[in-house]
DNA sequence: CATTGACTATACAAGTTGTATATCCAATAT
DNA sequence: ATATTGGATATACAACTTGTATAGTCAATG
């Protein structure tokens, strides 16, 4: 407890640039690495031009910093976009276009693919992730419902729902750009996922 | 080099116990924590009642161990039916029981989730288990080129394997197990690669 | 001008994989 | 019968993790 505590515009500006300095360096490494094995807080540290300890201070923990890794790239790839979703007539449309963001924000910074094998490393990280993820099944569920209209039954729509999130989801993504471009993969994709809202729209013998 | 070296059935067949002892130790680990954050050869050596370095003579390393037990587990996964698969007539009949097969394979332990993950913390092993994956891609390329029949261009075959390949990985069957009974998971997909299917042979306009 | 905040330096605890060396003991060959 | 061998053990070590603790540095602030 600090007997006279003060705020300073430049102990926190310096403190926030050395903060991205230090995210910057962790995605840095994630990129080129490709993979979460040699992601160690001494070397993001050390690449970053401080020391592990700092890292401590900002972030609290290795969980920490991945998460300000993952919600610093995730804030530059377009998922903001996803508002302007909600608001478009067609939700048929709407889903192409919920398709199209996923694909270009799951291609958008190869540290994604790191990140996403960190899930399994770092149980506490993974939650963190997949809570993320919920909020894309959340908004498909609201989509699909739109778009089937009673037609189909609650089975019928959770189908397709847990189908499509599968289709948008990273491994999904991360599977299919092997062999093509992110273009083709989202045309790919969106076809897909019509026929699998389809399947259900159209009542059909099992 | 030993001046007069023998080979014992009753040293080989104890050594082959111990052997499965810790496979078997390593498995029971993975099912009871599902994931692979806490497997650590110290603890599948005490559960194994053997030392750590005895773990080494047999695995010689943890990627070796991984190995070990993810072949055991797919040695009794049924996977050996994929055999028949290639003798039937019907390709699309066949295209089903591969899925009803992966499924089958990828439920019966659920130290195949641990397995899948620990793809991301040891490179080398997940590199083992890519080129187990690659050959259910070869036997998808095969099935699909006996369906489509030169009525598909090579893009469009392309497009349906990796397509019904995603479709039949571990990832997409451990996310739609969470809400529904294997048996429901089966039905889905085989729908949803059936439809993949048709929307190759079908031309359609993109 | 003393205090504060961010950062550093150094050390430690507890865990991991992997290697090295010496030892034990039953199964085997001569 | 006896020396040898193969598998396992005991113990130690190197190098690397994450996370915590303690003391010190130095510019910005009241």
């Amino acid at each position: 407890m600090p007997k006279r505590s003060y705020v300073s515009p430049t102990r926190a500006s310096a403190a926030a640039e050395t903060r991205e300095r230090i995210i910057a360096a962790g995605a840095r490494l994630l990129r080129k690495d490709a993979s979460i094995a040699n992601f160690s807080l001494d070397v993001v540290a050390k690449a970053a031009g401080v020391t592990r300890l700092t890292v401590y201070n900002q972030f609290g923990s290795r969980r920490g910093l991945l998460e300000a890794v993952f919600d610093d790239i995730a804030r530059e790839g377009g998922l903001f976009e996803l508002a302007e979703v909600m608001t478009m007539a067609d939700p048929r449309a709407a889903l192409d276009r919920v398709v199209s963001i996923f694909c270009t924000f799951w291609s958008h910074d190869p540290a994604i693919d790191g990140l996403n094998q960190a899930m399994a490393t770092d149980p506490e990280f993974g939650e963190a992730l997949v809570a993320r993820n919920e909020r894309r099944r959340e908004l498909l569920t609201g989509l699909i419902t739109r778009i089937t209209e009673k037609r189909a039954g609650k089975r019928a729509v959770q189908d397709a729902v847990d189908l499509i999130f599968v289709l948008t989801s990273y491994p999904t993504f991360g599977a299919l750009s092997q062999q093509r471009s992110t273009e083709d993969v989202c045309r790919l994709l969106q076809m897909t996922c019509r026929d699998a809202v389809d399947a259900v729209t159209q009542e059909r013998k099992k």
